[in-house]
DNA sequence: CTCAAATAGCTTAGCGCTGAGATACATTGC
DNA sequence: GCAATGTATCTCAGCGCTAAGCTATTTGAG
């Protein structure tokens, strides 16, 4: 029983038995996990005529109190991509009708994005199956190994900053 | 104590309390680690004139059997990227010195890609301060918590078919 | 042997993101 | 009140990747 990783390290083991490889057990499976868990949610995101990028931005309107209303900074804060970004995946949801933006009558710097009627029914449409597709990619743990999971990556969070940021 | 995570399970809770997001707990915190990974590793990547891309190459190479060669076909598959990434991966490690191309001796179709000297140094250098960057990304858990996290990491993995491909 | 299907590697248009920087407005310290 | 600093948003060139498609070669079924 073996997989990609195992074979990684079992290389390592080989040519350079001078280094302690094994951070790369959790390091190395986390990147293809997370490579393998994208192209699997994605496809279900396309189902729906969105991406990541753009669902990420209509979830995260769609779960902040109503009247789903976020600035772009906010928005940025939220999803771990630049500003830049921002203003471009704003940009393509705002030509799609799925936010709106307008200006902010607290702040005259900034904008206030809302989440238009089209695009709060196009994210309720599309997240059971997104929540699905997540239940399935996580079928091969028991609920006790999730959470054991989950536990651990929220120490490695938080020792990382995450959760102050 | 709450990361990130916790107080987006908490919004969906409150908006969409029909829904069982309890996955997103172990994916989301898979998302945002992975990105906080590759930012730190992404660094010391840097450091050595490299990025994650390059490294990912040099890496491969490095790890396989003297002399350390493999077609671009099999550094696809280590991975993850299309073929066309690959050829790109090539053609800036090749402009540097760092890898050569020659044609396969067995295959007409096919090119055998080595490690020259300067890439070899410039892995053996990288690698002990990347291999030092990922455990001090692990510091936060102890060992027995690394091996139940890459195990069960391992678990996902099989299940999705990685291991096998 | 032959030819269709599979495989290897490369090409390129288009995409989303970053990083650097610009502009406008807000806040802070004096 | 005002200058200096900080914050919010947008702009855009450049980067690496994907997806689709191309050519050349190998494999395998009949």
């Amino acid at each position: 029983m073996a997989d990609h990783v195992d074979r990684v390290l079992k290389q390592w083991a080989a040519q350079r038995p001078d280094l302690d490889v094994s951070p790369m057990a959790v390091l190395g499976r986390l990147k293809r996990l997370s490579r393998l868990v994208e192209a699997e949610t994605g496809r279900t995101f396309n189902a729906h005529g969105l991406d990541a990028a753009s669902f990420d931005v209509l979830a995260t309107l769609r779960r902040s109190d109503a009247p789903h209303r976020l600035t772009p900074a906010e928005l940025m804060r939220s999803s771990m991509v630049t500003s830049g970004a921002i203003t471009q995946r704003l940009d393509r949801l705002e030509a799609r009708g799925l936010v709106s933006r307008s200006p902010s009558a607290s702040d005259g710097r900034s904008v206030v994005v809302a989440l238009t009627d089209a695009g709060r029914a196009l994210i309720d449409e599309a997240l059971p199956d997104h929540v699905a597709t997540s239940a399935g990619l996580l079928a091969a743990l028991t609920k006790e190994e999730r959470d054991t999971v989950a536990t651990a990556l929220r120490t490695l969070l938080e020792s990382l900053g995450d959760g102050k940021g």
